[in-house]
DNA sequence: CATTTAATTGACATTGATGTAAATGTAAAG
DNA sequence: CTTTACATTTACATCAATGTCAATTAAATG
């Protein structure tokens, strides 16, 4: 049947992938509101107004929409990245620009929270399109610097940025509260740190 | 019954402690090994040899066996945390020992992984004993500096040193291996700008 | 309009975790 | 030795989450 090859639009199909979309929607909400446990298809289909069956029709399995969501907002979280490289392609951009965009990209749509959960349930293999974006974060700042090894004093400063930047995005609120920081405390600290690293001489 | 009041010395009420003991600790391993849903009278009970049925006559519900390793894994770090403060205290450490004892509080035992479980699952009420613990290492390290307005600076510090060592023990391990870093990365980086925030005119 | 394809649902089976109750074992106290 | 207190287990009940299946609905295609 179907004589004629030429390719099918199928507007139906896209129904499919609206529903993903909106389902993994849902599901970040449930994890960021009510924890890793909350992300379950019968939650995600409540939320969306379907039934639980409908959701495991669109994602195979429970461990499949899970997985979904670990890799969309791991996803985000590496666009995010990529950005503060194309920036530092384009412009010498200001220490401050830098840290508040890394650190955003771990704050944003609860990236941090999310690292955790992966670290947590064991999935480490789905963190590894972090690898290439931290390591595309090194090379646009070696551009910056100019001497010879700087290599180990930038690496060294985007595992600071990083670790910071995870640090705070999970456990900073409620440290900045018990310290009476201000909310931009880690950031404004980060910021005036890492010029530091770009001097030859490294830190005093 | 029991006509003179003297209190009864049972030694049998200690088995219902040494077994919640060995149950926590076999909480623990699981909670390391194998993630927060890992955590299960169930599987409890078969790490150390018994029902859950007996498990759950120890604790009372499942919920109150996590609760208590929560307990259990906070006082462990406010502990450590407290020691940082006893070494301030009678010696002037170096800022190295300092920020040793800071990350090792986090990483000994799985107190990060723990914390991030407790923000995870939103019971951030267990959190409550570490605020005093880093109060009362904000006053150590006030004993270090010596000029007026050091509070905001050691608060800073403080901060600075926490959150790095949260996220250094939970995703450092995965951020210093995509960044080719030595394992005392982190530590060391903290230590050498550890000593800038005791300065007077702040950060150059 | 008839056909096809897939979205959707309701009903059901399964599994794992939690919790309860009754019965048994066991060590200390009188 | 008898009693008492509690540890322990077996068996069972419950609940929530996952997954399966058949039937239904709805949209696009011919």
């Amino acid at each position: 049947m179907a004589d004629p090859k030429v390719p099918r639009v199928r507007r139906r199909k896209r129904m499919g992938d609206e529903v993903r979309e909106e389902a993994l929607v849902a599901a970040r909400r449930l994890l960021l509101d009510r924890g890793p446990s909350a992300v379950t298809v019968a939650n995600v289909g409540a939320a969306i107004g379907m039934s639980h069956a409908n959701v495991l029709h669109h994602f195979g399995s429970a461990a499949s929409l899970q997985s979904s969501l670990m890799g969309k907002m791991i996803r985000d979280l590496t666009d995010a990245l990529d950005n503060v490289v194309e920036l530092l392609k384009t412009d010498a951009a200001a220490p401050r620009t830098v840290t508040d965009k890394v650190f955003d990209a771990f704050d944003r749509g609860g990236a941090g929270q999310l690292a955790a959960w992966i670290i947590l349930s064991g999935d480490v293999e789905q963190l590894a399109p972090v690898r290439d974006a931290v390591r595309a974060l090194v090379e646009a700042i070696m551009g910056q610097a100019n001497d010879d090894n700087a290599d180990a004093r930038v690496r060294a400063a985007v595992l600071m940025m990083a670790v910071s930047a995870f640090g705070d995005a999970v456990i900073g609120p409620h440290l900045r509260e018990m310290l009476d920081q201000d909310e931009r405390a880690m950031r404004d600290l980060v910021t005036r740190i890492l010029p530091l690293f770009l001097l030859p001489d490294g830190i005093p």
